[in-house]
DNA sequence: CCCGATATTCGAAAGTTATCGAATATTAGA
DNA sequence: TCTAATATTCGATAACTTTCGAATATCGGG
């Protein structure tokens, strides 16, 4: 379950969208927080602009990334908004930190 | 870079053969640190009889894992030593801790 | 109820990975 | 130097992944 994670992880491009998607975000909340609209436009489109990839190729990641519970994702309107899960950082965190803490590595 | 890394703790083999060296070597030494033989045990053959694969492939992982500078090996006579790098393990745990501090989730 | 925008699914091509058996290399000890 | 133990490399194969274009689905607005 954790391999499956860090496999979601493994691809260049769907590591951009999750760094992408972890500096965007309200926590459980959607979109760009940028200065003028403040909320809600981190759209499946947008992500894809970013890469140089194709539209395809975007919906697949996305799925990719939500089969393992890294992002949720939610329809607006004629977009598909997406966002990361909060619960799953504090869980890669407490799995690195307990690697520290309950073994003999300093 | 960090892709890489994931990439080669996403192979559930190599995910076992992480955890079993994190939970076994002295920062820096190799080897199980049971309560007889203190230390100096945990060689490619040892990671090999807990995996249900064979040699060759054992091989392939431990070489993956060093690729990507997940641990490091030495020769001990007949045998080679494997132990997990410990800086690795601090490199990993900063990560995921400046995803929750440098950004908007909580 | 059609149209444009957005996104997903399908089918296929190209590349990568996991795995094995056989062969080879390296070492320790008799 | 011969042998047994340990580990790696080689060559092959099956399975999986990434990616795309084409087709399809879903939604909002006129």
């Amino acid at each position: 379950m954790m391999a499956d994670i860090f496999k979601a992880l493994s691809n260049p491009n769907r590591l951009k969208i999750f760094l992408r998607l972890t500096t965007c975000c309200r926590p459980g909340t959607v979109g760009l927080y940028n200065s003028e609209e403040d909320v809600d436009a981190m759209f499946v489109g947008d992500l894809g602009r970013e890469l140089d990839v194709g539209k395809p190729t975007v919906s697949h990641h996305i799925k990719e990334l939500r089969r393992v519970g890294i992002i949720r994702t939610e329809r607006r309107g004629q977009n598909i908004a997406c966002w990361v899960d909060p619960e799953i950082i504090n869980e890669l965190r407490a799995f690195f930190i307990s690697l520290t803490h309950n073994t003999l590595l300093c």
